[in-house]
DNA sequence: CCATAGATCGGCT
DNA sequence: GCCGATCTATGGC
């Protein structure tokens, strides 16, 4: 056999709301044994997405999370996320245990991948959105699978339909538990982020002023850099 | 660098 | 029937 398998992230770990998933999952390394091989990244930018209000009384307990975001988490509940109009078919998965690796398909052509968080008890519908990922192990394999010739390291997952289809991704990927010991897709521990910046969503519609994006604010392989802090751009150095 | 159009189809009303 | 948790090519500055 080859290298010795890193232990997948545990269940536990996903046993805790999204913000705070998506936050401590920057810096860890999504990892998808293939049979051509080991692809492996490191996450540099997720998203939170929560449920419809009225499911997460738990919120009440958090004294770590913004008032304001809590509030409005509280009394509206999330409407940009999928499990905001109730169970249907697709976003089924959310509804169930934490740990399992959420697909579906968007604009008709693009897949996105998330992986479901939120407690057990009481449950709420939650999910991460990952967004972008800097490419650690696979690279050929990855470009491969991107299909495009040429491709800088920083195009290679810096999206999240991007990142679904250079990790191997597909719709059967929908309900896989991504804890599973022996499990050939997974988190390993790596080291979180030293530092975490969090933004408005990208392309969401409601809730579009909640800071639930969360992003490495200097990896060069996010989706969108962060916008410069000070004024408009600079000449030279 | 920025803005915009087109691709393409499953899920939901 | 409408529309989206996006990507890419193209054209302008």
């Amino acid at each position: 056999m080859g290298r010795p398998m890193a232990a997948a992230l545990p269940w536990r770990f996903f046993a805790r709301d999204a913000d705070v998933v998506a936050r401590d999952l920057l810096g860890r390394i999504l990892v998808h044994e293939l049979p051509e091989g080991r692809l492996a990244a490191r996450v540099v930018e997720t998203e939170a997405y929560f449920g419809p209000a009225g499911r997460n009384p738990h919120l009440r307990e958090r004294d770590d999370m913004a008032p304001g975001l809590r509030a409005r988490l509280l009394r509206e509940g999330d409407p940009a996320s999928h499990s905001f109009v109730g169970v249907t078919d697709r976003n089924r998965i959310m509804y169930g245990p934490p740990g399992f690796c959420y697909v579906y398909l968007i604009y008709g052509m693009h897949l996105c991948m998330n992986v479901v968080t939120g407690p057990v008890e009481p449950p709420e519908p939650q999910a991460v959105l990952l967004r972008a990922a800097e490419p650690l192990e696979g690279v050929e394999e990855m470009m491969r699978r991107r299909g495009r010739p040429n491709l800088k390291p920083t195009d290679l997952l810096s999206g999240p339909a991007k990142l679904a289809k250079a990790m191997g991704i597909t719709r059967a990927h929908y309900g896989v538990d991504m804890t599973a010991s022996e499990g050939a897709l997974r988190f390993e521990a790596g080291r979180p982020a030293r530092s975490v910046m969090a933004t408005p969503r990208i392309g969401v519609v409601g809730g579009e002023d909640l800071l639930l994006r969360y992003l490495v604010p200097d990896s060069p392989h996010v989706s969108r850099p962060v916008k410069p802090a000070g004024a408009g751009r600079r000449k030279g150095s």
